[in-house]
RNA sequence: GCACGAGUAGCUCAGUGGUAGAGCGGCUGUCUUACACACAGUUGGUCAGGAGUUCGAAUCUCUUCUCGUGUACCA
């Protein structure tokens, strides 16, 4: 047997198997199988994107799932690809341009020639997470590998604007957006936090222009004031009634503007009086539209004032404005107060800063499908788990607006839609366009471009990425494809992009896949945080570097480390100890074949005599299988991992292979042949189990101990899971428990003899005799010689006739009671008070389970199974104490 | 404000009506010929607080507190 290293060295091996794996097509999915399909999307990480630990955790479960589906006899595609990700690539870019000296902005380059410098990045340095995927370990079709701008998926993007444009639930038109001032985009609602922030609330005097008085108004935007086009009172409010119709000073580029009555001005709040700025709030333009009043935009597209009427500010910047502006007013006397105040901001998500409420023209979608999509998940035809999503997921879709799908970007899907060239400037600058303005031929909306494009000028915008990304579960695939794999089974991503994408994905299903929802189950993930419960950021430096952390452990180990501790429903909170653990894992199973291979060949005993300790383990094994099955068709992926781990090296390692070493030294060769038997038929189907999780060790163990012969010399990863049914065929269930019992006790009287050796300061290794005096159990020479290997003794022997020394240690044992005479040692005082400590224990135990049944109620009302349970459990500690105090007094 | 999660050992988490668990950590021993990335033993919890339902509650109900997430907003 050749000599191998006593730790494992994962890194190797992964990247043997990944190469392997890939060369032998075992991930590609056979469209043409006649077996039955299992599908998953991977959610496209951006092209920009490297790997972080979330998905690790999301890409660790789609795996999970694919391997065992092939295992099962499934055809199983599981799509990769990425996401152009339109602002995140095109800033990315844009941020080397700024480098250079000089530096230069898109502008400088130009529209064309931007996105070729784009696309030449993506070529360069995009999709470094498919690497890092493949590092991972991920099965995925590598082949069928897409990306939201190639080529067959762009006209799937053209085709869908197309289609819901014609259908008039796409239009242009003039309304109030979210605007990125940095990016110099309109964002859809979904990318705007709302972030609570602390801010001052100045308290300004308008003074009526009749000189009769002042109104005092509250802003927090008193940049703005040169906007302002009136002020609102409640008409219900007593002290204003008589105000409304009279005009107040602009406190600021001074105008006459008027007080108006509104009921949306509450009447308990501040002052009473809001002054109405409808360029630049939201809710002040609904006002401004329904009073007709006009509209003053003060801010250019990139923050700063625009108000030449007030050279002190024009052309600051919005911040910087607010603080002088407030100079200005307290200059002129009109500063009431300043009190400090916590509002919410909307903060871009992009880019980080406060967003404005900004009138500009813009494509919006009315959603399509929305009540399928609603009622999908309500009746379960879609799956959420965890299920509480679904509420989350509804709640969103009731109150569900137009989608803002219009970005000022130039790295994207381009819209569309082109104008005629002599009506262009007209057509663009109309208030609302829709399908009626295509049928009267001003406007051209098509997958390709108009047949005579020298009369035409296209729209500037690009598409908001998730306006690609909502089509990806079909449009990914060609038709022959489509028919095997659409819908896909299951979709794994974070409930942080239900409304972005999972909600919407849904709605496109319906209205572009024949009508088919496009997945079956929605698993949600856990948010990888760090200890302190922080969310993961590459600003906080709390981030490890999946990379660093497969060089360091393994790809299996920390997927599984990863797994181990991913809970379902809550976040999870990353330890990079519990990674630690998956790697000593991989050691422990690593270190167990080599245990194996160190024995020699396997048994073709046609009759191996089990033991009752084989016979144990294999029943386990049995049991395991079922485990693993109901943890994972239930997506409970910790329940899986907690299952493999406490099996392997708890039952498997720590109890049965001590219980048997001696089998494989000397002995009965019947019984010898017995244990390679259980050894080996635990391994293969142990293997074959963990293979979906820890698939490189897995396989290659598989390889290393010689089971691949045995399936056509075939991969683990693409054979079927061996059949539970085969596992102890031959016996009856009386059998089977019998044997059980006897193990149990077995393994629970050589923790009582390794206690009593601990606890006389004997070291482990201290070789020591151990003498039986036989109870109820019956020992035979196998359990006995067993125990004594167990119990790290030179001996165990059982001794019905046994008279111990006084204050010989002795503890009670399923088997009857257990001595370690301590030839020459033996103090009667420590044994008693151990006796008596133990005694005490057992009479408080007794003393509650008599007071439970002599509850007439809780005999009356339990279960009759829970009753039987509560006499049984008394009658034994009865009988132990009857021993024990047999005991105490064979010691006086 | 509303909705949804979570609060169990020092840490990370299991446990959904029937004697409070695992791994790690701590402490003691041990390099026992698969594994010191290990082995053996041991320590450690008013199950966030309170009330209720029940023969019986970590588990069900109500309530309070703390944390997280989503969502709506009044300047």
């Amino acid at each position: 047997m050749t000599e191998l290293p006593k730790a494992y060295e994962p890194n190797f091996v992964e990247e043997k198997w990944q190469t392997r794996w890939m060369s032998e097509g075992c991930f590609h999915a056979d469209p043409q199988s006649a077996k039955p399909a299992y599908s998953i999307v991977i959610p496209p990480p951006n092209v920009t994107g490297v790997l972080h630990m979330g998905h690790v955790l999301n890409n660790t479960i789609q795996d999970i799932l694919a391997r065992r589906a092939r295992q099962e006899g499934k055809e199983v595609l599981w799509l990769p690809g990425t996401d152009h990700a339109g602002i995140a690539t095109q800033a990315r870019v844009e941020k080397e341009l700024a480098k250079e000296t000089p530096p230069r902005t898109r502008y400088d380059v130009g529209r064309e020639d931007f996105v070729n410098m784009v696309w030449e990045w993506k070529e360069k340095h995009g999709g470094i997470i498919i690497k890092q995927l493949k590092k991972l370990g991920c099965s995925c079709d590598w082949e069928r590998e897409r990306f939201t701008m190639d080529s067959v998926f762009a006209p799937e993007v053209a085709r869908a604007f197309t289609e819901l444009f014609k259908e008039g639930l796409i239009y242009r038109g003039r309304r109030m957006v979210n605007w990125d001032p940095v990016l110099r985009t309109a964002l859809s609602d979904e990318e705007v936090i709302m972030t609570p922030s602390k801010s001052k609330l100045y308290t300004i005097r308008y003074k009526l222009a009749d000189g009769s008085g002042q109104l005092l108004v509250s802003t927090t935007r008193p940049e703005t004031i040169m906007a302002d086009v009136a002020v609102a009172v409640n008409p219900k409010d007593p002290r204003f009634g008589h105000l409304i119709g009279k005009t107040v000073i602009r406190p600021l580029v001074e105008t006459e503007i008027p007080i108006i009555a509104d009921d949306h001005v509450e009447i308990d709040f501040g002052t009473g009086a809001l002054k109405i700025t409808p360029a630049h709030d939201r809710t002040d333009f609904e006002v401004g539209m329904k009073n007709n009043l006009e509209i003053i935009d003060v801010l250019t597209a990139d923050g700063h004032i625009n108000c030449p009427a007030c050279p002190e500010l024009h052309g600051m910047d919005r911040f910087a404005a607010r603080d002088k502006s407030i100079e200005l007013i307290e200059a002129k006397g009109l500063l009431e107060k300043v009190e400090d105040y916590e509002n919410n901001v909307g903060i871009s998500q992009r880019s980080d800063v406060p967003i404005e409420p900004r009138l500009s023209m813009q494509w919006f979608l009315k959603y399509p499908c929305v009540e399928e999509a609603a009622a999908a998940v309500a009746n379960g035809d879609i799956v959420f788990r965890p299920a509480h999503w679904a509420k989350t997921y509804a709640h969103w879709l009731e109150g569900i607006q137009d989608w803002c799908i219009s970005r000022q970007l130039w790295w994207g899907h381009r819209i569309p839609v082109w104008y005629r060239k002599d009506k262009a400037t007209e057509l663009q600058e109309a208030t609302k366009l829709d399908a009626e303005d295509a049928a009267a031929g001003d406007i051209y909306v098509g997958v390709e471009p108009p047949a005579d494009p020298e009369n035409w000028v296209q729209d500037e915008d690009a598409l908001d990425t998730w306006f690609s990304s909502w089509l990806w579960p079909f449009a990914t695939m060609d038709a022959e494809c489509r028919a095997k794999f659409y819908p896909t089974s299951d979709l794994v991503t974070g409930p942080d992009i239900i409304f972005f994408w999972v909600a919407r994905m849904i709605m496109a299903g319906y209205r572009f896949a024949d009508g088919k929802k496009p997945f079956s189950n929605v698993f949600f993930t856990s948010i990888v945080r760090d200890l302190l419960g922080r969310k993961m950021s590459k600003s906080l430096g709390n981030s490890p570097d999946p990379l660093d952390l497969i060089a360091k452990y393994g790809a299996d180990g920390l997927r599984f480390g990863l797994m181990r501790i991913a809970p379902t429903g809550t976040d999870v909170k990353f330890d990079e100890k519990q990674i630690e653990e998956g790697k000593n894992f991989a050691n422990k199973l690593y270190n167990a074949a080599r245990f194996r291979m160190m024995q020699g060949e396997a048994s073709t005993d046609p009759a191996p005599k089990f033991t009752p300790v084989h016979i144990d383990i294999l029943s386990k094994l049995k049991e395991l299988h079922a485990t693993v099955a109901e943890g994972l068709a239930k997506y409970e992926f910790n329940t899986y991992t907690q299952a493999l781990y406490s099996f392997f090296w708890n039952e498997y390692c720590s109890l049965f292979l001590e219980a048997v070493k001696n089998d494989l030294r000397d002995g009965d060769p019947a019984v010898k042949n017995a244990t390679l038997y259980t050894i080996d038929t635990v391994l293969r189907h142990y293997l074959a189990l963990l293979s979906p999780i820890m698939p490189h060790i897995a396989e290659e163990l598989w390889q290393s101990l010689g089971f691949a012969a045995r399936y056509e010399g075939k991969p683990l990863m693409s054979t079927p899971l061996p059949q539970a049914e085969a596992l102890l065929a031959g016996l009856d269930e009386t059998e089977i428990s019998k044997a059980r019992a006897l193990s149990t006790a077995l393994y629970e009287t050589a923790n009582r003899a390794r206690n009593l050796k601990a606890e006389y300061n004997l070291a482990t290794n201290k070789k020591v005799r151990f003498i039986l005096k036989p109870g109820a159990l019956p020992l035979t020479d196998d359990l006995l010689a067993r125990l004594a290997l167990l119990a790290g003794s030179q001996s165990a022997t059982a001794d019905a006739a046994y008279e111990a020394p006084k204050g010989t240690p002795t503890a009670l044992t399923p088997f009857g009671e257990l001595f370690l005479p301590l030839d020459g040692l033996v103090d009667v005082e420590a044994e008693r008070s151990r006796i008596s400590k133990e005694l005490e224990k057992m009479t408080k135990e007794i003393a509650k389970s008599q007071a439970k049944l002599g509850n007439a109620t809780f005999v009356d009302r339990a279960p009759a199974a829970v009753v039987e349970q509560e006499r049984a459990r008394l009658a034994e500690w009865e009988s132990k104490k009857a021993q024990l105090e047999a005991m105490l007094t064979a010691l006086s």
